[in-house]
RNA sequence: GCCCCCAUCGUCUAGUGGCCUAGGACACCACCCUUUCAAGGUGGCGGCACGGGUUCGAAUCCCGUUGGGGGUGCCA
């Protein structure tokens, strides 16, 4: 077992897995490797009302997608917070043994009844001299000491806090069961870590946890909080508001390795003038230090963008593998057995440089396998609309009955014949031979779809063509 | 309300007192290339929130203002 540092990321099982703690994570995970420590993952499940075992699953899968797997040797876990629930209330009891904490029999709308009145929100500490024991119903309360706690952090400095603007927080439920504040640092302790690198939105909890970790007699971790990620209005990422499931991504065709290097240049830099880098160069220049101490909007664009870069980037062979998935996907517009590998192989390498994601490529390459092209009614009419549309089709059904080779150069030559004799451009005349084959305006460059798509079909569907005008 | 954090192009960032007439990337615009669309190439637009200090010198340090954000649960 290593000795170095030992990080954690701790997820809650309460929806998919979301970027920001992708993003948390992978933060984690680089320092791990750079400083040969350890990665412990723990899920973080005392909610009961909240969490659901199916999203346990999700997150280990979604970490493993983007690298951070349970084969590696500097992986640990997954730990389950519920299975330290003895140790947990043990602590807090020794806590209570101590007079560090005390019991209380307010509920909360008693307690909020109490704040009203007194016009001061919060706790205001109604029971700390009242001797309570335990008891049905009734919370255990931490008693915060006079003071100030003083915190340090890797990625925000110093941090101070009055100590009488934090209020006697739970501990234990009136049900006796520990909450987050107290489990996630009696598991901290459990687990010996010693690196907490978490979302800024833990910063308040920082000092409280940290009265914690003294109140138990142990050394506090270093801490650092990252700033969190924000959508165009520049509120903090949500389940509900925003896109935010990895797997959504993942299905869409955001490659894995587009997504980590996007993730990481959120709040941080590689050096130099280039922001697609290995991830060998990431865990090699990452550090803590230079992180931002600002939100950072979660910019799918410019995730698109770097994907784009990725896979352009794969030679031919591994952007067809890659493909697979999303081409014998059952939302794909062909019927699954006219899916012909050979014909996407012949034409992959022209779709490569035209798609940002995975999921753009189906409708690039549908019409190789469809029957009949499905036709866009306003590409149709645009292209046909000149009077010359008409003469061009049937010559290029002609060419294309009678011509030698069929091949994509031969096609070419003879339609500029074509072109030439009715005193056009290529770009003017292709366009309704585009639309008559493919139903498109747009897509892989026609001869060569042509070759693809083969003599019988092409002839076929220019003579539906012109039948169609 | 209270506590805390933050502030460089629209966005993500480089910049840690002189190398900054502030660099890169995404987006946008133009041109080139070109069989459509892309890709690629070239160029352009565009920023240190504001006000005071400190200093020979400030995007960089300090204070204030303003503006954002996070937290304020018997959620995590």
């Amino acid at each position: 077992m290593s000795n170095g540092p030992r990080y954690r990321f701790a997820p809650s099982p309460t929806g998919f897995f979301h970027v920001g703690g992708a993003r948390t994570a992978l933060y984690n995970w680089a320092l791990t490797l750079r400083e040969g420590g350890t990665f412990v993952l723990r899920i973080e499940d005392t909610d009961e009302s909240r969490n659901q075992p199916q999203w346990t699953q999700g997150i280990i899968d979604a970490l493993a997608w983007l690298g951070i797997n349970n084969g590696h040797p500097q992986f640990e876990g997954p730990y389950f917070q519920s299975d330290n629930a003895a140790e947990q209330v043990e602590a807090a009891m020794r806590l209570y043994a101590q007079g560090k904490a005390y019991f209380c029999d307010l509920t909360p709308d008693q307690v909020q009844e109490r704040a009203k009145a007194s016009g001061r929100p919060g706790y205001d500490g109604f029971s700390r001299e009242r001797g309570l024991g335990p008891g049905p119903g009734r919370v255990l309360r931490f008693r915060v000491p006079e003071g100030e706690t003083v915190t340090h952090d890797l990625v925000r400095g110093v941090v101070r806090f009055d100590n009488a603007t934090i209020e006697d927080f739970v501990l234990l439920r009136g049900n006796g069961s520990p909450m987050f504040l107290l489990a996630n640092v009696v598991d901290d302790q459990i687990m010996r870590i010693t690196h907490v690198v978490r979302a800024e939105e833990h910063l308040p909890n920082t000092p409280k946890q940290q009265m914690l970790w003294h109140a138990l007699g142990a050394v506090v971790p270093t801490w650092a909080h990252v700033p969190v990620l924000v959508n165009e209005q520049r509120k903090k990422l949500s389940k509900r508001r925003d896109k935010v499931a990895v797997e959504q991504y993942r299905q869409e065709g955001i490659l894995a390795d587009a997504m980590v290097n996007y993730l990481m240049t959120l709040g941080w830099a590689p050096h130099g003038d280039t922001e697609i880098v290995s991830w060998q160069r990431i865990v090699d220049e990452f550090r803590l230090q230079d992180v931002n101490h600002s939100p950072a909007f979660f910019d799918i664009q410019k995730l698109t963008a770097f994907n784009g870069e990725y896979i352009r980037a794969m030679s031919v062979a591994d952007f067809i593998a890659v493909c697979q998935p999303v081409l014998a996907s059952p939302s794909v517009p062909w019927p699954a057995a006219k899916y012909d590998a050979a014909k996407f192989a012949a034409i992959a390498e022209l779709v490569q440089t035209r798609v940002q994601v995975l999921a753009d490529v189906p409708s690039m390459v549908d019409f190789l396998f469809l029957d009949q092209p499905a036709i866009d009614d306003a590409s149709w009419m645009k292209a046909t609309k000149e009077a010359w549309a008409r003469d061009v089709l049937v010559e290029m059904a002609a060419v294309c009955e009678s011509c030698s080779e069929w091949s994509a150069v031969n096609l070419k030559v003879a339609f500029e014949a074509i072109t030439e004799r009715h005193e056009l451009k290529l770009g003017k005349t292709q366009a309704p031979v585009r639309v008559a084959v493919t139903g498109r305006s747009v897509g892989p460059p026609l001869f060569e779809s042509l070759q693809v798509l083969g003599r019988d079909s092409t002839v076929g569907r220019l003579r539906a063509a012109i039948a169609r005008l």
